[in-house]
DNA sequence: CTGTTAGCGCTTTCAC
DNA sequence: GTGAAAGCGCTAACAG
């Protein structure tokens, strides 16, 4: 349990220093030193000493990743595919790098703490995965741990939440108390149709404007690898209002997350563009689960087709939660798509394999997590805004159809 | 980037032991000195140097779950479970270790890299989870590492993989090279039917006998939480053949895999004891797929129905299997259960809800990763076997009925 | 190309 | 109860 560098150095005849350039291998060894030392440490069985080359070295060869439910397979494709980057430039056989995958369970505090454990092992650098949570007070600590983590050299990755805001420019002296926003709200249950409306005024703006108003390239070195929650539910619905829906319900996601705000904003914009369907009517449609789980779609689309018996089309928060109203709908005796139709969001391996196939917004979750994981490593170079978006795309199939009786 | 304990020490006007003793909090420090330090902790926003302490104290508080796919939710919810237990039992607000999850893709070669970095960082415990690969000389090599590990302090915790051989006590000098066995081919692609009767052999008996026989009481401290994929194979085929089923093909795994060979042992040993099945017929109606995803199910099932068309039900390697083994049968015209009845395995969160719900054998994966957890913290204390079983049971569900002809 | 020499920041005896 | 000091094993100048 221990057999170091000193012990590997005696045995080939060498000093310790040569032994960690060899090792190391950016710098220049003769052939015959180097094999002889290699040899050594086989013998040796010599495996360095992690904690120790990082103290020395001010640098350590940690990634983390902060995903929100790792038993989501949303968060495992994006998890899969950043571990993915850490392999293959390396010179053994084998990653160099170790990702930490780190479970928040949604949690601020926890996403706090595991940032600063991450920080305590010198990570050289992290990926924030998933929605964000919108609590103003939660929002500004993290904020600030970021970029201090940022401006200390952490390489910072967020994939699949919105970018951070603009660094204080010519506000102030800082972001660490912005005024809550007139809704008010922190962490306390939001009211049913609340959060939503009142979240409006920052909505579409806040979430695109931004992107090309940029003056700090990095945003104070955070880099971004977003995806267009807005826009993939626009479409969808779109889609559903093509097909002649007019009773579109939908079964959104926990309430504070940027991912549900997102997503059901463009559903709504989609909504108002059309016409055809009052703001009221709209609220009145939308029913809010308290995760991503397909409990909170069965429960949603209960209270959904109580609330309003003649809907014909029901949105979900993801495909999971889709599965949970399909489930609910089958129950209660009404037929997908011939009754009612279901939508997804993601695209999950599952979803072309349920019965009948999702109809979904498909993003790109390898290809983002691959993006952030060169981000982080630095492998790839940022654009300017520091933000890089990726496509998504409708995937049509058959859990949607034109209404029974035509809306 | 570099406030350090000393800095902290001046700040509070002690020594940096003192600061090192009231932030480690198992020694008696006085009250008041304690606030003081604590103040200045606080207001310098001082965080611990992981590397620099892991190497004075000669621990870590990283803990290595090793998987072989993350995206996979089986693997994400042992993951999740595992981790579940580094919070809770902690002083602070969170908890005290990280956990680091590596996905091994299967990949015998990844396996031991990733052991080395974890090794490196000299991580306080490890567990490895899902299937091993049979490859004798990757066992030996595996089975080498680990012990060593173990006996040089790292907790070994094999979940849902068979417990390790017992190290070799009359037989001679060591286990390094175990002689292959008869059926010899080491990583080269099996023939299409051989691996499984050729293993069959060693089967039930090298899966069962030996905990029983156990002398070590930790097998060299690696401590293992088993499932019980033969047995669970075994009832869900008993199940089928209760049913009438006659014809019944088995969509498997990779087959290199224990968890494959497990399953598929007890499949064939219910038909076995049934007697209406010859072996030569199991052989004939079992497919193995490259993997255990959607696909290899997909053609396992257009394969197996290719060559015996009189299937009536289909067991799949999991649930992620069946799932495409449904849209197969789906596409080729067959209604699941009125024409092929189809059962999966593992109970995955998605299984109720797919159409038909899916017969299944349940697997308390999250059970499981929790006392893999325990067991890696120490916080659970072993057997005297070193082996924690957990319990499976059947979930039979709508895909599963009567054959149509009654055989 | 290789050896020498300082630390990296923390923990931990050992005194006081 | 607290301080002083000696490393933990490695890296990175700096010489040679």
């Amino acid at each position: 349990m221990a057999v170091t560098l000193a012990d590997v150095a005696a045995r080939a005849g060498v000093s310790s220093a040569t032994v960690s350039r060899v090792l190391s291998g950016n710098y220049p060894v003769a052939g015959a030193t180097r094999s002889r030392v290699l040899r050594a440490v086989d013998e040796l069985e010599y495996v360095v000493n992690g904690p120790a080359s990082s103290l020395a070295a001010a640098s350590s060869d940690l990634l983390g990743i902060l995903v929100n439910d790792i038993a989501d397979p949303f968060f495992g494709i994006i998890a899969g595919a950043v571990q993915g980057e850490l392999e293959g430039r390396t010179d053994g056989p084998g990653p160099r790098k170790l990702a930490v995958v780190c479970n928040t369970g949604g949690s601020p505090e926890r996403e706090l703490t595991y940032l600063t454990l991450l920080q305590r092992q010198r990570a050289a650098a992290i990926v924030l995965t998933g929605g964000a949570v919108e609590d103003p007070q939660h929002s500004a600590a993290l904020t600030t741990r970021l970029r201090r983590l940022a401006a200390g050299g952490t390489r910072i990755v967020l994939c699949g939440r919105p970018p951070l805001d603009e660094p204080a420019a010519a506000t102030g002296t800082g972001a660490r108390q912005p005024g809550p926003p007139p809704s008010g709200p922190e962490l306390s249950g939001p009211p049913p149709s609340g959060p939503v409306s009142s979240a409006k005024p920052r909505s579409a703006a806040g979430d695109r404007g931004p992107l090309s108003a940029a003056h700090d390239g990095t945003r104070g070195g955070v880099l971004t690898v977003a995806f267009d929650n807005y826009g993939g539910a626009r479409e969808l619905t779109e889609h559903l209002l093509a097909l002649g829906h007019r009773h579109i319900g939908y079964v959104a996601g926990p309430a504070e997350r940027t991912t549900t705000r997102h997503r059901l904003e463009g559903h709504r914009a989609a909504l108002a563009a059309h016409g055809g369907v009052t703001a009221d009517r709209a609220e009145q449609l939308t029913v809010h689960g308290g995760g991503y789980d397909r409990s909170c779609g069965y429960q949603g689309a209960r209270e959904l087709l109580r609330r309003a018996p003649g809907t014909t089309a029901v949105l979900a928060a993801n495909d999971t939660v889709a599965l949970g109203v399909c489930a609910a709908l089958r129950e209660m005796g009404l037929r997908v798509p011939q009754d009612v139709s279901v939508a997804g969001f993601d695209d999950l391996p599952f979803s072309v394999d349920t019965s009948p196939a999702l109809t979904t917004v498909r993003l790109p979750l390898q290809e983002a997590g691959a993006r952030a994981g060169q981000l982080a490593l630095g492998t790839l170079a940022p654009p300017p805004s520091g933000i890089v978006t990726v496509r998504h795309e409708l995937r049509l199939r058959a859990s949607t159809a034109p209404p029974r009786t035509g809306g």
